[in-house]
RNA sequence: GGGUCGGUGCCCGAGAGGACAAAGGGAGCGGGCUGUAAACCCGCCGGCUUAGCCUACGGAGGUUCAAAUCCUCCCCGGCCCA
């Protein structure tokens, strides 16, 4: 793919936002492989879905033939990037840091390529920034920025308007990221950052420091702030973040979010989440646009995106599971046993069993229901179903066990399986 | 520091001695319709050993047969004055 191809193509998905001249940075990628770097915010142990676009962007132009550098940030952990935020940033302990990059960096395997010829490569800015004393810093930074242009950064004057301020800490924030690119730049040549639209201010800061110091242009793109067109925060659900660990969102929540997109949003999602080519996506969505009802694109978009993180063997077992809980398949054994490991369960005793056996105790032992009264009033309202049988009294027992499986759901998307053992 | 108005269930907000688990709205949950949607309609919406009982109206005491409602002290917030 040249140059030209992948930025054309990032335009064509919406995923372009701010770029420097676009000239001289589409001739940089057509002379070359070219290295970039994408910094993702280590405060959590996992990515989740709202991370997806920057790695997979990472991935597109591994694709194209560049070279991307991920950047755990261990010092961005320890400091705190303002950007985006309205209130100061809780600190990290080192140990919790450094928990979190291992954790990230074994999901980031599994989605971009380590090895080959054009590997993508993992870097932690704390590694050079941590044998950095204070006076190197303000010589050799510090003096080559003025605080007249860091206030003018939206990240900092959204703060400086605010009632809480904006500790001397974030404020410095943007020159640890300027430092890294100049870093990146003198030790790996990288010549582009990318980042989410709030990244600006500090890949210019970089961009700046490396002219300064190095007497060179490097660029920097952005991509939109993913949104959504219900208004609420994309990659969040009443649960909390979609999270790509399947420890915080089992593989069949991670498909079903995507399953639930809005008509609005689906074909963004597709260009923007997913590697498939854009005369695809207007297939599927000129497909789509006949039989709404049937949401042919956001069957697409969950079994791309939930395969690019879980695998395809598990985007198998999840619709096997949905079609179960949705589609009125039969409850046999077999569909139960598919149900396994994509739903909440619980490993269970048919000892324990007897002794919960009302139902409302298991609804509320489950955790289906949040306390026994709920759970007798849902039953009330006919909201509970035992092995796809609707219970309309609290009185009845559970003995319906399906070879060694007993689901209960809750409405149409909450359920809950028991396994016997 | 003085004065004053207020603090009610997840949120907003009525209630001013018994009829109060506390009006109304929002959120949420369940049902119906639908596209596992939106809109709309219906029901629910503190807990439990559920025809009953327990816990709750900022906190601690008190008055009363009976207190979210009255009294005392304390804590917190708004406004006005200094």
């Amino acid at each position: 793919m040249s140059g030209n191809t992948i930025f054309d193509d990032l335009r064509s998905r919406s995923l372009l936002y701010d770029y420097t001249d676009e000239k001289s940075l589409k001739d940089l990628l057509l002379a070359g492989p070219v290295t970039l770097y994408h910094g993702i915010d280590p405060t959590q142990s996992s990515l989740h879905v709202g991370n997806l676009v920057g790695v997979l962007l990472a991935k597109r132009f591994q694709q194209a033939g560049h070279r991307p550098l991920l950047l755990l940030g261990g010092a961005t952990g320890l400091v705190g990037d303002p950007s985006g935020r309205t209130s100061e940033r809780n600190l990290l302990d080192v140990e919790t840091l450094n928990d979190n990059i291992a954790g990230l960096q074994s999901q980031l395997s599994g989605l971009i390529d380590f090895d080959g010829t054009n590997a993508a490569r993992l870097v932690n800015n704390l590694d050079w920034t941590r044998s950095v004393t204070l006076i190197d810093f303000l010589r050799d930074i510090g003096k080559h920025v003025t605080v007249n242009q860091m206030l003018t950064k939206d990240s900092v004057r959204i703060r400086m308007a605010g009632s809480h301020g904006i500790s001397f800490t974030e404020f410095t924030y943007m020159l640890f990221q300027a430092f890294d690119y100049q870093w990146l730049f003198k030790n790996f040549n990288c010549q582009l950052q990318v980042g989410g639209s709030d990244q600006w201010g500090n890949i210019t800061a970089g961009i700046d420091l490396v002219r300064r110091l190095e007497g060179q242009a490097v660029h920097g793109l952005t991509w939109p702030l993913m949104t959504r067109a219900d208004g609420t925060k994309f990659g969040k659900t009443v649960d909390g973040a979609v999270w790509l660990d399947p420890k915080r969102t089992l593989p069949y929540e991670f498909h079903q979010y995507f399953i639930n997109t809005d008509d609005r949003d689906v074909q963004r999602l597709l260009l923007q989440l997913t590697l498939l080519p854009v005369s695809e996506i207007a297939d599927i969505m000129a497909n789509h646009s006949h039989e709404p009802h049937k949401r042919s694109a956001q069957g697409v978009l969950a079994d791309e995106v939930c395969g690019l993180v879980h695998g395809h063997d598990t985007v198998k077992s999840v619709k096997l599971a949905a079609e179960l809980l949705f589609g009125g398949t039969e409850f046999t054994g077999e569909a139960l046993s598919a149900v396994q490991g994509v739903v909440p369960e619980t490993k269970i005793s048919s000892s324990i069993v007897d002794a919960l056996e009302p139902l409302v105790d298991m609804l509320a032992f489950s955790g289906v229901c949040s306390s026994k009264s709920e759970a007798r009033r849902t039953i009330q309202a006919g909201g509970i179903r035992v092995n796809g049988r609707r219970i309309r009294s609290a009185d009845e027992s559970v003995t319906p066990v399906v070879s060694r499986f007993l689901l209960l759901q809750r409405g149409r998307k909450l359920h809950h399986l028991f396994v016997l053992e």
